[in-house]
DNA sequence: ATGGTACCCTGAGAGC
DNA sequence: TGCTCTCAGGGTACCA
């Protein structure tokens, strides 16, 4: 399901609900998701209070009043959805539930899914719903982020100063692997999947298929099309982002609505369809890479 | 080191 | 209606 964009935009609809609040319950359905919970992983958020709700990659991070942090990633299909605090318990989150829509526990969702549900102690409940259980959670002691194991060795954050066109060519400098590959791998740029992929190097022009060295000069320096990608990457995230994300199957934001940037898409899910380019009178192509649909214009990346 | 494939799990949609 | 097949936004493990 998501990728940067509609997980950054989870945690826009978290952070108003949990912050400042604690949690009063914490009910595990089942003992894993794609790994098992850590040990006592109830017991540790019960009483907690949430100092705030940040993202890193594709990871939702909720710190905890004393340096703990609860991180969420969601797979494929892991979602969260909010249930409004009862009106005798009107709080913050009440008013942004209000703000919000209309909170309902239905969401379109499967309750079979439901496996871990959050209460806190303003009476406002927090689902995670994930039908493939390819989502998982894990707490990190205070101090131990940069440490922990799904954390460590993640790259850039795309959206960051840390993405340029010097980075990406030091890194890409003698590697033959795809541009696409390249870009898909978290340890260069952490948070990018495959619609945010193939429409960045839509974007910019750039044949998925080119080795990942060609970004660079021999000396490592970064050629023109480097820079006009970190360029493609910052703007097509910034604005799906502003869209609300792209929502294809089944992604929804806390509040159960939908992204609208899929409207915007202009390679991906557009098979057999006219390239969009201006000028340009080529098709759209899906062909696979590393296991996944590349989608692209063969008349105009290059 | 890198590339390719299989796999994790379930649901949706297409085609027959 | 119901079966079978393919595919899916995530990531990892293993093999050549």
């Amino acid at each position: 399901m998501p990728e940067l964009p509609e997980v950054e935009t989870v945690v826009r609809g978290l952070a108003p609900v949990l912050t400042g609040q604690r949690f009063a319950r914490v009910e595990l359905r089942r003992p894993d998701l794609r790994f098992p919970l850590p040990e006592l992983f109830a017991e540790r958020l019960e009483g907690r209070r949430v100092a705030c709700v940040a993202r890193r990659a594709k990871y939702i991070l909720v710190h905890l009043d004393g340096g703990e942090v609860l991180a969420v990633h969601l797979g494929m299909t892991g979602r969260f959805s909010v249930d409004a605090p009862k009106a005798e318990d009107a709080g913050p989150a009440r008013a942004h539930a209000a703000q919000l829509g209309d909170y309902t526990f239905a969401h379109g969702r499967d309750a079979r899914h439901d496996h871990v549900v959050f209460t806190l102690r303003n009476g406002a409940m927090l689902t995670y719903n994930d039908a493939r259980r390819f989502g998982y959670m894990t707490l990190i002691a205070a101090g131990g982020l940069g440490s922990d194991p799904f954390l460590a060795g993640l790259g850039v954050e795309p959206l960051g100063p840390d993405l340029s066109a010097a980075y990406l060519a030091a890194r890409a400098c003698g590697r033959k692997t795809d541009l696409k590959a390249f870009l898909m791998d978290q340890r260069i740029v952490a948070g990018l999947g495959n619609i945010y992929v193939c429409e960045a190097m839509f974007r910019a022009g750039l044949d998925p298929f080119l080795p990942a060295a060609r970004l660079a000069s021999r000396t490592g320096k970064p050629l023109a099309r480097a820079q006009r990608l970190v360029l493609e990457i910052k703007a097509v995230l910034e604005e799906a982002i502003r869209a609300g994300g792209s929502t294809l199957r089944d992604y929804q934001d806390t509040a159960g609505n939908a992204g609208r940037f899929q409207r915007s898409h202009f390679a991906y899910g557009r098979e057999g369809e006219a390239c969009l380019r201006a000028g340009c009178r080529g098709t759209v192509r899906r062909k696979t890479q590393g296991g996944r649909s590349t989608f692209y214009c063969a008349a105009c990346q290059r």
